[in-house]
DNA sequence: TTGAAAGCGCTAACAA
DNA sequence: TTGTTAGCGCTTTCAA
């Protein structure tokens, strides 16, 4: 196997016990012996056998992330903002796709590697509340997104209500009065959905604009596809929408395609609006207005609640905090007038 | 802390060895013990402490992924193919990603989980073949992409030339004859520029075209942003290109977002290829046309090394292997008549 | 300031 | 078929 403290106390001609204290910085060794060591260390290139060490300490400083799906750039995005916030404070990160699927969402917190994790951020989309309520092991968990609410965990989210109202408001300040929604869902698939639809809802009714049923498409899954054949729906309908508000920044680039494909000038005749600012959004034909939600503070919390969690610093009620949000203005709602990539950052007005 | 063996032990009234007989479905156990055992293994909801196992048995089953970037759509591609192929071999995936950041590539090379991972598979890009030439530990590499191919470590890439040559030759089979190429780079940075403009090369000899060094401009790094201005760089010269190949997709869309820019028609002023075949590539206006590397075999592959090298079922000279690759033809050469994206069922379009 | 020894939870060799 | 025991490499008392 690998060189252990054992071959470098014989080697330095000193005990496993002084080699530790020099591996650990601790304070007090003579230089003499310090030195000695750290030569031994060196020539026989020693690594730490990090399992022995968990073993013996009990904690493993790693922490799972548990996303849906690795390719979706928003949760790529959120991963990336995860792995800094646990680097900044010694944490390595784990992360794995649940592909949306109960059955791996149910290993993630029933521990799938016990022992092997100090906790898990999971962002759970086919759980329910009672599969978190029924769990056995207590590993700390935190919660990302909208779903599960009335579970004990710590939890990070964005106002999607309000989110969703700032979107909807932008497209009425345009002076659009057919806006349709692209994204609802049954009640029973998440809360996200719900929220967003509730936040286009005041958005119309605080304008003083109907609110129209046959405006509103739902689709299962948020991908671009989705958004695709939403859009023609839509399109296919009696009057087709001068504005849509779609519940994230996949369904807005499929409804972009479509409006392409058939024929329709963005945002002359349609404008459209997202949320996620993932980064292709800058860079679509047109470029996509949307919500940012910020994902270095979703990571930030996240990864902060969890520590606490971990090393016990806080045992009180579960928390819930909202991450901030703006708007940010693209080609697909202010034409080429606004550039690009540039960002425009509109932040929502205070509750 | 957790429940042990000892615990289940003492609770079924067995000894340990008998627990851990049935923990690991070893045959000779008497099915009375057998259900005694596994009766206690519920109620106590015994979970094994796997460092303590990995300590003792000198390997983990896990094997880490380090890629340069997760938010680049190509590699989480590559990642979910690695994830899939190693959970097929009961092996786990731990995801790293270096930033392209030569010091945080020498540390996934130099351990930087020691013992925690039983091999890496490494997509360098700042690394020189002497920082691998001169690790000190030997935790079993497989490398990826078009890096260090005079290093002893195993090897999966794509035939780089040949792909290059048949996304050039599909332009000029279009009729186009300014054919650019963007993404070249100073040999210095890497050899996947160099294949791919030898491929652009010896396509256009074959086709008896003419090198023109004016239509090939170079660039650092190659994200959208890149590809906006070489193409905007090209369409300032004298006389702008009927088609471009992009040395990867996200060049490739940016070339696509810059010539919507200006104001030119895809394909009918100048034609686009790419290579990579990330999903966004499926649904951008127009669809991009693009070499698809087989990532699903790359993943395969590199997961086979891997672990005939971890488990010293392979003990040979290194050995490079080329996955497969094809061309898929979309809009941004064919024009609307081709299928937008492969896979969807698209509602007719109005006119 | 340094050393000796116990023990983390597990598996494997050996005994019964 | 089942039990006992040693030891993986480390950290942590406790002594010296």
């Amino acid at each position: 196997m690998g060189v252990t403290l054992k071959d470098v106390a014989r080697r330095a001609g000193v005990s496993i016990k002084t080699v530790s204290n020099v591996v650990h910085g601790y304070e007090h060794v003579t230089v003499e012996m310090r030195q000695r060591v750290n030569k031994a260390l060196e020539e026989l290139n020693y690594q730490p056998n990090l399992p022995a060490r968990y073993l013996r300490q009990g904690h493993v400083s790693i922490v799972a992330l548990a996303i849906p799906f690795l390719t979706n750039p928003y949760f790529s995005d959120i991963g990336k903002a995860v792995v800094s916030a646990a680097n900044a404070r010694a944490y390595t990160v784990l992360i794995d796709s649940t592909d949306g699927e109960r059955a791996k969402e149910m290993m993630v917190i029933n521990g799938m590697y016990p022992h092997l994790i100090d906790g898990v951020i999971l962002s759970p989309l086919a759980l329910e509340a009672e599969d978190l309520l029924s769990r056995r092991v207590d590993v700390p968990i935190v919660l990302l997104g909208e779903r599960l609410f009335n579970v004990p965990y710590d939890h990070v989210v964005i106002d999607n209500v309000a989110a969703a109202r700032l979107a909807t408001s932008h497209l009425i300040s345009l002076g659009r009065t057919r806006i349709a929604a692209i994204g609802a869902q049954e009640i029973s698939a998440g809360d996200t959905a719900r929220l967003r639809l509730q936040g286009y809802r005041e958005a119309l009714t605080e304008a003083g604009l109907a609110y129209n049923p046959d405006l509103v498409t739902r689709s299962l899954s948020y991908d671009r596809i989705d958004g695709i054949q939403s859009m023609h729906q839509l399109l296919a309908s009696g009057t087709p929408p001068d504005a849509v508000f779609c519940f994230n920044d996949l369904l807005a680039l499929g409804a972009l395609r479509a409006l392409y494909e058939a024929g329709y000038r963005v945002p002359e005749d349609v404008a459209v609006v997202g949320i996620d600012d993932i980064k292709e959004s800058a860079f679509s034909m047109p470029s996509l207005t949307t919500i940012a939600p910020n994902k270095q503070e979703i990571g930030d919390l996240a990864v902060a609640f969890l520590l606490d969690r971990i090393a016990k610093t806080y045992t009180g009620q579960p928390r819930q905090t909202q991450a901030s949000f703006e708007l940010i203005v693209r080609e697909s709602t202010a034409g080429r007038a606004a550039s690009p990539q540039q960002t425009s950052p509109i932040v929502p007005r205070p509750e």
